[in-house]
DNA sequence: TTGTTTTTTCAACAAGCGTTGAATATAGTG
DNA sequence: CACTATATTCAACGCTTGTTGAAAAAACAA
């Protein structure tokens, strides 16, 4: 039995069109090439999953609920092995990362798939607005009440261009363009997430505390 | 006689094609929407720019050179007004930064699409091998080897994904997609470049520091 | 087994797609 | 003016699109 026969055939649908959508977007792909992709009919995916639009969103529903809550978790975690004493500066962007390169040592080859889905949707003007909107802005406030919390005289203003700073190179890191590899004569990998998550933590957290100034030291109580 | 009527026809086809595949990316757009958001027949473009990859092509390339020279120029004319020492960090990277700051300022309305399109362009994995590949790597090269002067010991590829930190939180930017606006509250907004801009400068510099060391210092000679 | 529900395929629809050759209008030239 | 080249429109082509109702197959229940 071939490798695109295995598994439900609804799952089938959803992961081809996870990586053809991430690959070409939205209108770059056609029901006949997902259903041609997961060797089913064409009529099978809206018979699962309604208009192509709800396929879109489905698929992107699929791991987003997952990605936050875990966020959310690791987060919190690290508040907690704080114990009292408020989260390093450090700690909080690695909260932001870690789920990923969780995501990426899964062995899942669908979260590869879905990384650069989710860069795709960031960086859409269109899809920013309902589907970042509706699946992980509600997450974004707990990382910047954590901010808040160690930068307490920074402008709000700095502290959301600093946390924009930070989406933007996670995003174009998500996309895997491969353009680095070419850049950098294959000095670097776009498919290398680990060297790009190790060296993203001290980078961002230096150049927040450049823009927001040294965090605010809280003495154990 | 209306705005839309204005200009030469084949300059109006490329400004609407420009915000449209801004929008919705090159399948997103379909060759009437253009012809009719310029108000011309829809074969005229096809009898100006040929099939509809090739005006894509022609859109991304007409701001693409003058971008990548003014670029290349501001580099070097930093590197002259150092008159013979090297360029500090903050000087390179507002190099890099400055032609999109200049554009912005331009009064004309194309250049804010354009960087949209730009950063469709950037983060699509299929467009990256190609339009930035023959459009803007050839600029890179310059940078990084101004970066390699002010950083002799520094590891190829720590500044290679610092750059590419720097590009990403660039393409997010130029996306405009209304995110930031909506997590701060109206306390930052995408349109306002200048805002971005100013705290990119001091907030990737101590990010290269973080990653790639104190720069070296040369005496003048 | 028979009956029922769910899943999958088949075949086809109307609408929209990019592209093109021929016809018409406009501009430029002498 | 007439002649020519360029610009623009018109009308239509063959093809692909997303979607759907009905038929067939498979799974399930009794």
């Amino acid at each position: 039995m071939n490798k695109k026969d295995s598994g439900l055939k609804s799952e089938r649908i959803l992961d081809v069109a996870e990586e053809l959508f991430a690959l070409h977007g939205f209108d770059g792909v056609t029901m006949r090439q997902i259903s041609t992709g997961a060797n089913v009919d064409v009529a099978l995916a809206s018979y699962h999953f309604g208009k192509k639009l709800d396929l879109f969103y489905a698929v992107f529903h699929r791991r987003a609920e997952l990605l936050g809550n875990t966020r959310r978790e690791v987060l919190r975690n690290s508040l907690q092995a704080a114990s009292g004493q408020p989260q390093t500066l450090e700690q909080i962007i690695e909260a932001f990362l870690l789920p990923l390169k969780f995501a990426q040592e899964s062995g899942d080859p669908g979260w590869k798939n879905y990384m650069a889905l989710l860069a795709y949707v960031m960086t859409s003007p269109v899809w920013s607005k309902t589907l970042m909107k509706d699946n992980f802005d509600k997450h974004v406030g707990e990382f910047i009440e954590a901010l808040k919390v160690i930068f307490p005289k920074a402008r709000e203003a700095d502290l959301h261009w600093c946390y924009h700073y930070v989406s933007g190179a996670l995003a174009l890191t998500l996309a895997q363009t491969g353009r680095i590899d070419r850049l950098s004569g294959g000095k670097c990998q776009s498919s290398d997430f680990e060297a790009a998550y190790q060296r993203m933590i001290p980078f961002m957290a230096a150049g927040f505390r450049a823009v927001c100034g040294k965090e605010t030291i809280i003495k154990n109580r």
